[in-house]
DNA sequence: GAGTGGTCTAGACCACGCA
DNA sequence: GCGTGGTCTAGACCACTCT
């Protein structure tokens, strides 16, 4: 790893390094990475630079760091999961633990919006689930899950589809989700939905379509989630 | 500025001297910061003390540094400031520049909410701004904009409310806003709301609550914007 | 060419976690 | 007491900008 060759700075070749090993599952969620030492002598690079790698990949949430104990792949836990993606809150700010109602989980062949957003191939297969988020027994979130068959075969036979999504996507498949785009717009309930939150059709919902990714950008979640704004509220922050 | 007495890291003090003298006015945006050098030896660390502050600064956007010029206080541009706090986008993702219409500006009295999120004293008095955003002629968000007439004094005066905020708040005031909480919520057009905004009454819409905070995280702005999504969509990513 | 920030290294010392 | 990451320093060299 000499700069001769590279034009990118040296801690950015390790930073894609580790990106790549990790990825490839060479240290597992929760595992420990070699040193800091450690990786600058496998490396050949110093100390200093493998740290700025390790404190960009900590930036991005791939890795914890703790001093005295060493640096660990992100593991995706039920509470951190939530915390992270999960934004709807209560008036007062304080956030929700909500559980999950699966209602159906069904496989089918991907329809065409969905292939070119999941980056599939023609008829390729996908699970659709539909779950209730309930908080206080009280469902508010109404969500269809689409999900590539190839990459999480038979989870509809996972008893822990209610629970948070991504742990088991995590645990199960070996597949972290890294990132998200969300988009919103506003909706009024049909006919279904308001059965499905019971409430009046014609309430007004937002609708939250969400892409998820992983740290190597693949879109592995097309995740559509309409929710009522009425108790708890979408918030986040603009930095 | 030894490490004897402090409990925070050298270049923790470093930052927080600098966003001191940055708030304070000792640069104005756009201007040169002194080089790291010079910092350096007028703090009494070293330079590579003054680098980390200046990186941890520059990640939050309060500075620019460039190769071979300098490092700059951030200046809220129109286009700068419409890329990082207007969030509506187009359907195929890509951005809008959308022009203000001043619907009307009051001062009166703070409200009691009004007093509670922006840190008012009782009586004390507020500009509301009424504005619509326009895209391509047509109107798309109707925006209520609440600030402290103390901190604006005389803003109804300013021809230059129609044009992005912010910088406009930078320029004439010296207020920069450094970040923002929004909190986003369905509901029905009125028939207020039907009239701004050119649609139906019952039209399901966005509401975008922000509060826009400095760089010491005093509350200087309260808005909320109620947003036509069939066109355009609000559009955040999470990480 | 002079001055700026960007990269890389090497080494010292500190704070934390654990056996 | 050892190994980890966290802080701080000092110095070398590179890349970019301006004059």
């Amino acid at each position: 790893m000499k700069n001769t060759l590279g034009f990118q700075p040296l801690y950015k070749q390790v930073y894609e390094q580790l990106i790549k090993r990790i990825s490839d599952g060479d240290w597992k969620p929760s595992e420990n990475l070699p040193s800091e030492f450690a990786l600058a002598a496998e490396l050949g690079v110093s100390q200093g630079t493998v740290r700025k790698a390790l404190n960009a990949l900590e930036a991005e949430k791939l890795v914890e760091r703790r001093q005295g104990k060493g640096t660990f792949v992100t593991e995706h836990t039920n509470e951190a999961s939530n915390f992270r993606f999960f934004r709807l809150v209560r008036q007062d700010g304080s956030r929700l633990k909500p559980e999950g109602v699966v209602e159906s989980i069904k496989q089918r062949a991907a329809k065409r919006q969905e292939q070119s957003v999941l980056a599939l191939k023609d008829k390729e297969q996908v699970y659709e689930i539909r779950r209730l988020r309930m908080v206080d027994q009280t469902p508010c979130v109404a969500e269809t899950i689409i999900i590539p068959q190839a990459l999480f075969p038979k989870i509809d036979q996972q008893a822990a589809v209610s629970a948070s999504l991504y742990p088991l996507y995590q645990r199960e498949y070996g597949i972290s989700v890294a990132n998200a785009e969300e988009q919103i717009q506003a909706e009024l309930a049909n006919k279904q939905t308001a059965k499905r939150l019971a409430l009046d059709v014609g309430t007004p919902l937002i609708r939250v379509d969400r892409i998820a990714k992983t740290i190597n950008n693949q879109c592995i979640e097309w995740r559509s989630s309409l929710c009522d704004t009425r108790s708890f509220i979408y918030s986040v922050s603009v930095t």
